[in-house]
Parts: structure tokens; sequence; C-alpha cells
DNA sequence: CTGAAAGCGCTAACAT
DNA sequence: ATGTTAGCGCTTTCAG
């Protein structure tokens, strides 16, 4: 069997107590008693048994996060930041790939079991309003990672801000008639991006037309998906209005679509039609695509400090950091003299 | 605090025994106190401790995954299958990113902590030799998914089987001059996909031109990347030889490189070129890439599959699957009339 | 400073 | 059929 905390105290001539005393680090320890246990152990291979430790303190060590398993991948670059801090902290992440909300409902409850995890993140989707109650009640440590609930501790990205620098580029590179292409109105993301383009579009005494708006109808993926981009941009290019300079596109993935787009009707990026995103994934870079840069793995780091300072104190107020999206110039937006990539 | 076997056994008037008998559905208890104790657990709105029951049982019902977080998702959509099994048998999956073999080794280490997971999954990634026999010896169940070693149990994708087919698919269509794209050689995959391909070819009579193949020498995920397919196939037409009617490329995203560098130099796919890569990755339908298509989704069920066999029996013999990848015709290899999506 | 002992919540062997 | 008891491995009083 494998060794536990008895076989140290039998080999070294101490209680268990003095054992698990020196393991922890907790005082009042002779330095001399504290070399021979530790050289037991370290001898012995000893390797504490997670389970029963997490019995008796009652504290397990362990997070579980909900993610979507069918998005653009933001998220997983986010977790890399959540995983990485964890480790460095000791805990464990069990994670819960939800595909839709009955599955979200489902892990919720699994969170509840008593002693299983520490608490929970929940990424890129929305609190189911019926659990609301019980998570506030119970205090259950919950953070949201890329959703917002008022009662619950949340980081997001910042997408009034990250629309508004995404959009004013572009009017500082002498753009006049911008368009959008934004993906369902159904995510809140997709909303509030579009609010502020039109704000910013306002501000700067720039007509805000909706015929040079395009708003995805699909389902999958709230519509940031590549196809919606490309089928946006040949439904909009098919309306036979004037074709807008620029359009801020509402993520990378949408803007890879509607590059394919533009270029079958012979309309060169960006020459003749500049291009800004939102996100900057990995793929973004590979299309040269301007974007609007939010910081993943530094969301990820930070989701799991606010974790763990809301098992530390179950009562503080509940906080709700807003990442601001930095500009990331690349070709797509003309700003620089190079091609976009893909299409050269 | 938390509702435990005790309360209910009080409320029902029985022994704790009794209580937990009802719980895990063992034999011999009248349906009487069987229906008093459920009714009386589902009114005190009881959960298990988790921890309690691994401590009791030995046996934690939770799993963990080693996986590689920079690549190309081939193994996000894995998990998902992995996942989706586990959750369905009741268990839990905790996940271990690395991204090198000081990491991989040290949650190898971890995952030896006694009790703490029942078995682990290993990604994409070599197993480190000098774990081996430590493993081998204890019995710790491992499974290896998208990588091999003969002493453990492993789950692969049958790179020989998918190049060979990919190569006759362009055979078939009247190739003769057939190049490849390839990855790092460092890869295992790369070079079993390259090995048949020469077979495939040489084996129809076609001539091996070491002219006609290009190799990355890129560090970054041993070379499957975007870049790494377009610097490739600029270099080659740079070569000055007489371009193939056809290439095979080793991975969807190198292909997707391989397009853009394709059509900088003005030659169309399929008409002028026609490709076919390897993985099937979401993108792939994006870019109507014809393509050997794994079954991601059905190698995580099995991966676990396995693993629950290997729990189950400890002594068994090792084995290893290969999954063989099958043919998705779409437009990139010319078979069909539709032109490339991003190339229309 | 340290040993002994009492749990943590549950399972399983042992009685009855 | 069901109650009782002895652990599972560890932490944490409580004495001394």
């Amino acid at each position: 069997m494998s060794v536990t905390i008895y076989d140290i105290a039998r080999e070294a001539n101490v209680g268990i107590g003095t054992v698990s005393r020196v393991l922890n680090n907790s005082a009042n320890v002779t330095s001399e008693t504290r070399e021979r246990v530790i050289t037991v152990a370290r001898k012995l291979n000893y390797q504490p048994h997670a389970f029963a430790q997490a019995l008796a303190r009652k504290r397990s060590n362990t997070l579980s996060a909900i993610i979507p398993f069918f998005t653009n991948y933001f998220f997983i670059e986010v977790l890399q930041g959540v995983q990485e801090t964890l480790t460095t902290l000791g805990y464990d992440l069990i994670i819960h790939g939800a595909n839709n909300k009955l599955q979200v409902e489902e892990y919720l409850q699994r969170s509840m079991r008593k002693g299983r995890v520490d608490g929970t993140l929940l990424f890129s989707m929305e609190f189911p309003e019926q659990y609301v109650e019980e998570f506030y009640q119970k205090k259950t440590p919950l953070v949201l990672v890329d959703t917002f609930h008022p009662k619950f501790d949340s980081i997001r990205v910042d997408n009034a801000s990250g629309a508004t620098t995404a959009t004013e580029h572009l009017i500082a590179l002498g753009h006049k008639n911008i368009g959008m292409v934004n993906a369902s109105l159904k995510s809140a993301p997709a909303r509030e991006r579009l609010a502020s383009f039109k704000q910013t579009l306002e501000r700067n005494g720039l007509p805000v037309l909706e015929a040079n708006i395009v708003t995805s109808t699909e389902e999958k993926n709230d519509g940031f998906s590549r196809e919606s981009g490309f089928r946006g941009m040949v439904e909009f290019l098919e309306r036979g209005v004037p074709v807008p300079t620029a359009f801020f596109v509402s993520s990378d993935i949408q803007a890879i679509g509607v590059l394919a787009a533009l270029r079958e009707r012979g309309l060169r990026v960006p020459e003749d039609v500049a291009i800004v995103s939102f996100d900057d994934v990995e793929l973004a870079k590979n299309f040269d695509l301007t974007t609007m840069s939010q910081p993943m793995f530094k969301m990820g780091e930070l989701a799991v400090k606010k974790m763990i300072e809301r098992i530390e104190n179950p009562n503080a107020p509940v906080t709700s950091v807003n990442f601001k999206p930095s500009l990331v110039v690349r070709a797509s937006c003309g700003a620089n003299k190079k091609y976009v990539f893909h299409e050269q």
C-alpha cells in the first residue's frame, strides 16, 4: 500500500500529529525533529493523500470550470491562464464542457455538491436565473468569466471601449463611410459592440447608416463564425449600396469570412476596404488582421485570483472587472503599408 | 453544515449502514425502509460528500488528462469526447495543460500521488522514458492518446493508412506528378505520413522526387502551422522546379497556408494544383479542403473506455488501437466541380 | 514542544 | 434485513 503519515511517524519515532505539523509547516516543532521527519518522509517518498486532506481540512483545493466546448477558442486561451495560475497555487481544475443551457445547469448542480470543489468558474455563458438565489444564499464561490451577473464576481472584456477604439482608429485613418459586420444580437457582446460603434460614429459627426450594418441571424455560436462573416458580407454586397471604405467586424473569425467575400468580389483589403476586428485570437495574426486584443491569459489569471479571494472572504462585496482591449495594428486596416497576408 | 447520512439515519429511524446501503443500491433492504430513506434523503436534499466516498472506497472516480495547450485544437475535439463520456459514467476530469516536457513530468508526478486520480490520459506528447518503469511497475492506469509507447494502452490515428488513402485519391484523379508539404520530421506523425506517401507513389509506379517534397524545419508546434505551410510552399515555388499538379499536405492548418502561397503566385486550387490534407478540423470545412478525417470525438470516447477497462483489470494485456482516417472529399482536390471556398 | 485522541463523511465487514 | 463498528489518511484540538 502507499505510505502514510503513520509510516513516517513510526520510522521517525514521533506521533502522527507531529508529522502532520511539520508537513504543514505549522509552528512549534523543534528544528531537530522537523529535520528528522522530513528526512524520513523524503526517504519513503511520501505523497499526501489529497482526499484525506480534503476531508480533514474541509477544503478540496480544486475548482471547476464550466466552459462552452464549441466556441472560437477564445476561452481556451483564458483557460490556459486559469490552469497555470491554479497549478502554482496547488489547486486542481475540473472541467465541464457544456454545449447547452441544460448541461450548464447540470454542472452547476454538481458544483453545489458539498466538498467536491471549492468554487466554480463559469465561462462565456449566461448564469441561469433560477440558480441565482441558491448560489447567492449558500455563498457558493462563483466567478463569471466573459459573462456577467450583478450578484457575482465577474471578469469581462470592455466591449464598449474596444468597439470605440476600433472605430476611432478607422476614423483617424480618414474613413468617412464605415460599416459594421456584426454577430447575432442574441449575444451581449455583439449588442455592446454595435452600440459603441454607433455612438462613436455619431460622436464624430459621422452618419449612422443602418444600410451599412449587417447583423448575423445565425444560430451557431451566435454568428461568431467564418461562415457568418462570409455570408454577411456577400449579402451586404448584394444590397447594391455604395460599399463603405472600412468595416468594423465583431470578431476575427468573422473577419476571415469577410476577407473571402470581399476578395471574391474583387475588392482588395486594405486598399479598397479596411478592416478592424475583435478578439486577437491566434488566427488573427495569420491573416494580418488589425484587431482589438484581449489579454486572455491575464483574464484567466485574474479569474483565479478573484476566486481565491472569494473563497477566503465569502462576504466581500461583489466585484466586476472589465479588461480594456488594446488595438493591435497589422495590415488589414491599411495603417501599415503591407498587404493582408492571404490576399497578397 | 451540510446534511450527512447521519441526519438521514436519525430522521428515518435507521442506522447509517442502512442509509449507505440504499444510497448505493446494495441488496438486502426492505423496499419499505428503502422508500423511507429515499424520501428523507430527498427531503433533506442530501448530497454525498465526494471525498469521503473516495476515501472510503479507495477510488476517486476522477481521471486526469495531460494535454498540450498550444496545438491545433485537434485535441480539443478529442477532449470533448473524453469529457462527455466521463460525465455519463459519473467521472470527473482534471486537466493539466503542459507546454513542455518538464511540465509533462511534473503532472505525471502528480498523477502518482495516491488517491487523487484513478488514472491519467496523456495527449499527443511523448511519454518520458524515465517514467516508464515506475508507471509500469505500479500499474498506474495510463492511456496514451495520439501518441504511443509499447508498454501502455494507446489510441492513435493510422497515419500510414491515411497518407496512403490521400495519395491514392490524388492518383485516381489522374495526377502523375504529386508533391508533399510536410511538417517537421521531429514529429512521428509527420514521419509516418511521409513514408506512406512515398510508398504509395512507388507502389503505383510513380517517381518519388525529393525535389517535390518540402519539409518544415519550424520548431513551433513541429511545423503544424499555417505559417509553416505558407513558407514551405513559397520556398518550394522559388526552387524553380516544375510545379506538381497535386500536393498532399500533412495537416489542414498547413494547407491553409499553402492555399495562400499558391494564390499569391497566381495558381488556382484545384484547377492548377489539387490539394488533399489531413485532420479535418473545423477550419477544413471552411476552406473546402479535401482531407483525411479523424473521428476525434470517438477517439475520446474510446480512450475513456480503455481507461475504465484498465482500471478494472490492471493486468490485461496492453492494447493499441489505430483509427483509420477516412477521406472527406470537398473542393480542394478537384474531384468536385466547386472551387475552393476562399479562392473563389 | 509533542503525543494521544477525536473527528471529517462514508463504506464495508461483522454481528445480530 | 439492519444496526454497530472499524477504518480510509489526515488535521486539529487537548492534555501534558
